[in-house]
DNA sequence: AGCACGCCGACT
DNA sequence: GTCGGCGTGCTC
């Protein structure tokens, strides 16, 4: 019988293929390691899921041989692996998509021994896979030759003198002092002066410098608990099944339903209660029980102040995993772990895939953060996820959070997460923030004249100014009008492409211009009154255009700008405050760099108003903001969302978090329109719990997650009424499979998606409902196999398993 | 996805 | 008369 493989390879597709093992690699292709293989007249990067001999289920003359072996020791561990296909199948999602998700760079080396077999003619790219390391660099050293006196002239004497000075150098940095230096240092190697070699330069994958190690300060009793008991946890595992390399040790994973005690939990704790610390003792606890770590927090928190506090604790046992890093050092990252020389890996969504040896710990920060959600290709939970990679390698898993998800609630309800609390400020001193609401329909516009700065914001601005503190004002709208209509027929202005309004944004910054005095309510600027260069904006697809200088339906020069966006709150806050310094922070003001650097002169106190949208949430440790102004509590309120609530209550207890954490109080201003909403409501009595109870108790009424589980299946076309069929066609499949027949599987639509276009395309949906997993699973295999071959290929279908955003 | 094969319009 | 449009079939 033959030796067969089964490889997943990088098509939309979820089987995986069949290829014979060559003789000469017989012992070599191991599950988890790459190989090359020709695949319908292409020849692709591919995965090894399994090697087994037997005789082939497929033709057999369809069965082509292996065409060479990239990794001598499998890229994928076995947990890995495992784990990746696990979540392959719960998400209906591609194999060969899903562990490209975890796949390393190729090294140079490995591209050099491949060509070397002539094994890459004719593959142009390696399917995209990005190639690092191996990079040789040029290296001169001087020697112990001493030339003789008066042969050596200009460039070769000073660069001969630089190196006996400064030692060996890479060529490349002798050059950038000498212009072209390679010819005199050719001669003086050519004389045995110096000596050139060529290699890697060495990689310091880590920050450069050293961060000081910290002393473990004392845990409050709460504190204290929460470590013992995840230790207790830690302490309970299977024995790592690691011996002299704890990386190579690839462990099975442990049977179902022998779990000895809880092994995953949700740490509720306050802003501010130390949630932190108690992580940085359960990785230590980890690591001292000789199994590795994994971190994830949300994209947005991963900033340089928290990655220090992990290093001062770990210094370089820990692997930091970034959008930001070069493909190199990303590379160098996973080798790291890989090869078990770092242990601790911390990283956002993507780090659920690092290959960190021996695991034994997975912490969520933050869980219910709405970026732990991959909205692209593979629509993976990374929380969600987090937990199965952890009962699947036999680890600990803590999910950590002030404004837990209401998932994670329903977890501990059902026995599945064991609760732990930290219910104080770990700073005794730093109170609660007093918190009170603005009804807008009863207070009028302050002095600015804009409705949405009432005249308690106005005065509780003019208070902190006086105090010299700071105020943060959160709006969740970007731009300076977040709508453009037309003062005579009243025609809404918006894109092209998607069935949303432009966003008017003013773009480069002028001086603010004070509001016309008097301080008329007008929300609306007048067209000759605005600005020049401003510029329509789509939110959803890249569209950027000018300003049309009529309506496009009945022909009027009279478009207003209506609405309040993060721009124009900044200039009416700065011409109402002109002896203010007032700063915005949102995405398009902030780069990569630009936020930290704009947090940083908050710190500072060189701002005293920062306006600006989610990214002031997360704003790290503000001492001295005293004031946080919610402008527009209701807009994040009124999505056609069953989670709006919840996010809505999230967001505002994270924004009142970044109130007064010192000695002083801190005060948060929430304007609405709707105060008894219990987001609102329970925000403004800092009762998360008692918001997490009403929630669950509203979500089971009418019957939404947790009480039952979603997937979403969005069909998108070019054409109308193609999508529309096939998205009819789809939910008729859905209502007459087994499950959707006997009403195990509720059948929701089809429906037009909330935003009916986006990128010329027009949406629909057909969402699945049930009360238990196993039918959902059914329905979905059925729809897999109609979608991938009975409808119109024209439209294309993307199965949401657990979707988290319903537009 | 990609890449071929396969049948109908405007061009050197 | 060809070059080329993208419909659909298939990939071990």
């Amino acid at each position: 019988m033959p030796l067969l493989a089964d490889v997943a390879v990088p098509v939309p597709l979820s089987q995986a293929f069949t290829y014979e093992v060559p003789a000469a690699l017989a012992g070599e292709v191991r599950p988890g390691a790459r190989v090359l293989c020709e695949f319908h007249r292409r020849k692709l990067l591919g995965v090894v899921l399994a090697v087994s001999e037997r005789s082939a289920a497929i033709d057999p003359s369809k069965i082509k041989p292996l065409a060479a072996l990239v990794d001598a020791r499998p890229a994928l561990p076995a947990e890995l692996l495992a784990f990746l296909q696990e979540l392959a199948a719960y998400y209906f999602a591609p194999i060969g998509e899903v562990l490209r998700l975890a796949l390393p760079a190729i090294e140079r080396e490995q591209v050099r021994a491949l060509k070397a077999q002539g094994e890459l003619d004719g593959v142009l790219d390696l399917g995209r896979a990005k190639q690092v390391g191996g990079r040789k660099v040029a290296y001169a050293s001087a020697t112990d030759v001493v030339e003789e006196p008066g042969t050596l002239r200009g460039q070769a004497a000073a660069v001969l003198a630089l190196l006996r000075a400064n030692g060996e150098q890479p060529v490349a940095r002798i050059e950038e002092r000498f212009g072209n230096a390679r010819s005199a240092l050719k001669k003086l190697a050519e004389r045995n002066l110096v000596t050139l070699d060529e290699r890697e330069p060495p990689r310091d994958p880590f920050f450069r410098r050293a961060e000081e190690r910290d002393v473990p300060p004392e845990l409050n009793a709460a504190q204290a608990e929460a470590a013992a008991r995840i230790d207790a946890a830690l302490a309970a595992l299977a024995p790592s099944g690691g011996g002299e390399h704890p990386a190579i040790a690839q462990q099975e994973p442990r049977p179902a339903g022998q779990e000895p005690r809880p092994s995953a939990f949700l740490l509720f704790g306050v802003t501010g209660s130390g949630k932190t610390e108690v992580y940085l003792r359960a990785i230590k606890s980890c690591l001292d029980r000789g199994r590795g770590a994994l971190v994830m927090v949300p994209e947005i928190a991963l900033t340089p102040q928290l990655v220090a506090r992990f290093r001062a604790r770990f210094g370089d046992e820990l692997a930091v995993l970034h959008s930001g890093l070069s493909d190199a050092d990303r590379h160098a990252m996973w080798a790291s772990l890989h090869g078990g020389k770092v242990r601790v890996a911390i990283g956002a969504r993507s780090a659920l895939f690092a290959p960190v040896p021996d695991l034994g710990l997975i912490l969520v920060d933050e869980e219910h953060d709405g970026s732990f959600k991959q909205e692209e290709g593979v629509r993976y939970h990374a929380r969600d996820m987090a937990l199965l990679r952890a009962h699947r390698a036999g680890a600990v898993c803590v999910l950590g959070s002030a404004t837990p998800s209401i998932e994670s609630v329903a977890l501990v309800r059902r026995g599945k997460l064991a609760e732990l609390r930290l219910p104080d400020r770990a700073h005794r001193e730093a109170s609660l923030p007093e918190v009170s609401l603005v009804d807008l329909r009863r207070f009028r516009a302050g002095p600015s004249g804009d409705p949405l700065i009432s005249l308690p914001l106005h005065r509780a601005l003019e208070k902190t100014l006086a105090a010299k503190e700071q105020a943060i004002l959160f709006l969740n709208r970007r731009g300076f009008a977040p709508s453009v209509v037309c003062g005579s027929c009243g025609t809404l202005t918006t894109c092209d492409a998607c069935s949303v309004a432009l966003t008017y944004h003013r773009g480069r910054r002028r001086d603010a211009r004070p509001p016309s005095p008097g301080g008329a309510p007008a929300p609306a600027a007048p067209l000759d009154e605005r600005p020049e260069g401003g510029r329509l904006r789509c939110h959803y697809c890249d569209y950027a255009g000018p300003l049309p200088d009529r309506c496009g339906a009945c022909g009027a020069r009279n478009l207003l700008l209506e609405g309040l966006g993060t721009e124009r709150l900044e200039a009416t806050i700065a011409g109402s405050f002109p002896e203010a310094r007032v700063a915005r922070l949102d995405r398009d003001v902030a780069g990569k760099d630009r936020s930290q650097a704009i947090l940083a002169k908050m710190r500072e106190g060189k701002i005293d108003i920062l306006v600006g949208t989610q990214m002031v949430t997360k704003g790290h440790d503000l001492p001295n903001v005293t004031l946080v102004g919610v402008v527009n509590a209701d807009a994040a309120l009124g999505l056609p969302d069953f989670r709006a609530a919840e996010r809505g209550f999230q967001l505002l207890v994270q924004v009142a978090g970044r109130a007064g954490r010192r000695d002083r109080p801190g005060r948060v201003l929430i304007q609405t329109r709707n105060p008894e909403h219990p987001a609102i409501a329970f925000a403004a009595a800092h009762d998360v719990p008692g918001f997490l109870e009403r929630e669950i108790r509203d979500r089971e009424e009418v019957g939404y997650p947790p009480a039952t589980r979603l997937a979403l299946l969005r069909i998108d076309a070019v054409d109308e009424s193609v999508g529309r069929g096939a998205a009819a066609k789809l939910a008729a499949h859905a209502r007459t499979c087994p499950e959707g027949a006997s009403r195990r599987v509720e059948v929701l639509g089809p429906s037009a998606a909330p935003i009916a276009r986006l990128r010329g395309r027009y949406r629909f949906r057909v969402l699945l409902r049930a009360r238990d997993r196993g039918p959902l699973r059914g329905a979905l295999a059925a729809l897999a196999g109609l979608i991938r071959d009975g409808l119109d290929r024209n439209a294309r279908v993307i199965i949401d398993v657990d979707p988290v955003a319903m537009l």
